[in-house]
DNA sequence: AGTATATATGACTACTCAGTCATATTGCTG
DNA sequence: CAGCAATATGACTGAGTAGTCATATATACT
């Protein structure tokens, strides 16, 4: 975690590194990601990094905390009303993630890096985040499946888990028109994901259509 | 593409070498990896490589056309048959892949590095993969919709790419009970993918379950 | 055996990095 | 203003890297 002098430092100076190391971690894995890089975009000194923090994995972890914890925030506080349907629900769910994610792609394309990072440091907050997945979806599923409405012959494990790689295609996909992109424009701050809601809605049910009753004609 | 001299290299010595190679980049991505750490397991010079490859970039895409052309060769030369039912083909296809998967995990892994590698030499890899299965399964699909065996209300290009995903989801998924020591698994050449042939059938039959009639119970 | 060609070698260059630390600067307090 | 504590600095260390190249060794051919 920070330390003092970094929460003592001038919210706008504060601000601007926490973008600026993002950044960096989004054009870069950790191993790859480069403090002195970032040093130089800010133009301090390479030593100031480490009034801030007391090395590089703990600079990654606080980022780590602080953007789950922004984007719990913005998906939270709408919980699945009782008797509601539950793709109904996670419609809404995901137009609000998405929104979020065309909001703060800086955000978003840190997770998307966590996801696949190979060291060490990152091993346990992947870990973390599928297990957190699967005990959320987990029970509701299965509370789903004696309830009739979600099929039987499928396990519940591999249903979770194919429901959260579906949600992550999705944002995937609304990326597909940057793909080749993507760098020139985290590197200049623009955004990389639509923030068109007629699309971003179109896409998400979509995807709840799929979901619900599957690729075939019926 | 490799030099002259790595073509004469003794078959075994070129084995070992490839092995080495793709272990490397199993257990880090591009920039991570080393030539040097390579060269050290292998007991040979450092200029040696500079023998077989141009650069490190010569080798990463040696290494990816093979694997590539491999994976390719065992999965093709099982066409879907005129009148036979896609979803039946498709498990066919899956339950082969899954299990050329669990005999050469060093590919496997290699290929999932590849996806979702950060640095400028995997880029192209990754479109032209993707522009594949795009070509491959789009017309297949519009097919498909047209003669009223695939849903019309969903997009064929999201279509695509909510299949394919969730085949890769699907390997993913048979790796969950090693995911915490797959590091420790390739390091000493042992697999870490289940090839188990029940429980992949069983995966693949479920999947397909999921994509021709989705979630709910009907 | 002798010569030419192919292959192997590892010290070396030039580079980048995380992290350190003695020193300089700033801000605050009495 | 003096003095002290908090903060900023950047040269430096030690380690690791891709790639080079003159030299040594092995192989093939006459």
């Amino acid at each position: 975690m920070p330390k003092e002098t970094f929460h003592n430092l001038d919210a706008v100076k504060r601000e601007r590194f926490i973008q600026e190391a993002l950044k960096e971690f989004c054009l870069h894995d950790y191993q790859q990601a480069s403090l002195s890089q970032i040093v130089k975009r800010l133009s301090i000194a390479k030593g100031s990094v480490y009034q801030y923090f007391e090395n590089k994995a703990d600079l990654y972890l606080y980022l780590y905390q602080l953007v789950q914890q922004k984007k719990a925030e913005y998906v939270q506080g709408r919980p699945m009303r009782p008797d509601e349907d539950f793709f109904d629900w996670i419609e809404e769910l995901w137009v609000e993630g998405l929104r979020f994610d065309a909001e703060n792609p800086l955000f978003t394309g840190f997770l998307f890096n966590v996801m696949y990072e190979k060291d060490e440091v990152a091993k346990h907050l992947m870990e973390e985040n599928q297990a957190r997945a699967k005990a959320y979806f987990g029970p509701l599923f299965r509370q789903f499946q004696e309830s009739g409405l979600l099929r039987k012959d499928v396990d519940v494990d591999f249903m979770v888990h194919f429901f959260t790689q579906s949600a992550e295609g999705l944002a995937r996909y609304t990326m597909r028109f940057h793909e080749h992109d993507i760098r020139e424009r985290v590197k200049e701050g623009r955004p990389f994901i639509s923030s068109n809601r007629e699309e971003i809605m179109g896409l998400v049910k979509q995807l709840t259509r799929l979901l619900r009753t599957g690729m075939m004609d019926s």
